[in-house]
DNA sequence: GTGACACTTGATCGACGTTA
DNA sequence: TAACGTCGATCAAGTGTCAC
């Protein structure tokens, strides 16, 4: 198949439809001369004379005869391959997304976007990736997963591995309602004296809280590390812990369970949500929609 | 026989791929 | 990146067929 130029079955099959060499040559474009060239490279291609003359025209032969439908089928599915992919129609579309993402952003994004799913794309369905997000942009590369949302790592972004923010977030402090020393406040001293609860989902010590704390010369003790936030509540409620967390996540187990959202008594920064792809699917246009979906959830919050 | 039309063939040119 | 080879298109001339 090397050997054969695709540009001559279009000859060919444009011969067994005109069956004339020089109306051939006015419906591609090209002078008689060039079809008729083709014609003989062709002829050498399939060891046959494909048309012969005859009164009146040419005559497929036998063998000309036997291509023409397998051909102008072959020629159909081509054409169809190399066309402009068609739009995307998310009422009509049938199709799953594999996103990897932080508990945290699954809790905060998940709802709204299922909600808009079902109202505007039904037959899209959403897998999302369980995972402590040790390497979202090798999953990415390898193919892995359609989207990463969470918060980017302090390294090099993998090449081919394309990003946009979706939201920032600040960190806000939880703790129960019945709390025998936090009453609507929190001091420094109550922050750095008090039993904390950390989600640590690499199961690594220490983030951003802890090195705002080392700055000050201060250390807090985390007497209970967990993975996940889905336990965070329940924890905070049977005892005297506290947490820091982000303010949606905080917001939102507050309107749930009798929990009080608190200010952190120092300065914390917050952290820049972001959506990730690889670029084999920016110009996609199911892909481009879903990103387009999921930053206006994000927007919506 | 002649002219018109369609096809074939050879020479040439330019685009493109390969290679050093 | 330049030299070289290959291939497809065009041009021009030749050939075959058909109608008059």
């Amino acid at each position: 198949m090397a050997n054969v130029d695709l540009n001559l079955l279009f000859v060919l099959n444009a011969l067994l439809e005109t069956r004339s060499v020089t109306r051939t040559a006015r419906r591609l474009g090209l002078t008689q001369s060039a079809v008729s060239h083709a014609l003989k490279r062709l002829r050498v291609t399939m060891g046959d004379e494909l048309l012969v003359r005859v009164p009146g025209g040419m005559a497929p032969t036998a063998r000309a005869c036997a291509l023409a439908e397998p051909l102008r089928q072959a020629l159909s599915t081509l054409s169809d391959v190399v066309a402009s992919p068609r739009a995307f129609e998310p009422s009509t579309a049938q199709r799953m997304f594999r996103v990897m993402a932080a508990d945290f952003a699954q809790f905060v994004l998940l709802p709204g976007l299922l909600g808009l799913l079902a109202r505007c794309a039904p037959g899209i369905d959403v897998w999302v990736v369980a995972g402590a997000l040790e390497d979202p942009d090798a999953a990415l590369v390898a193919g892995e997963v359609d989207l990463v949302i969470g918060v980017p790592g302090r390294g090099h972004r993998l090449a081919g591995v394309q990003q946009r923010r979706l939201f920032e977030e600040r960190f806000v402090c939880l703790a129960r309602t019945g709390h025998p020393e936090v009453q609507g406040k929190l001091t420094l001293e109550q922050y750095v004296s008090l039993p904390h609860a950390f989600v640590a989902p690499r199961g690594r010590a220490g983030g951003i809280v802890d090195d705002v704390l080392a700055e000050r010369g201060l250390v807090r003790r985390v007497a209970l590390a967990v993975p996940n936030f889905l336990v965070v509540p329940h924890v905070i409620l049977a005892s005297d812990l506290i947490v820091t967390l982000g303010s949606r996540l905080g917001k939102a187990f507050e309107k749930t369970w009798p929990l009080q959202v608190l200010d952190p008594p120092v300065p914390i920064p917050g952290f820049t949500v972001t959506l990730s792809w690889h670029e084999r699917w920016h110009g996609d246009p199911g892909h481009t929609w879903m990103r387009s979906q999921v930053a206006s959830v994000a927007e919506s919050l």
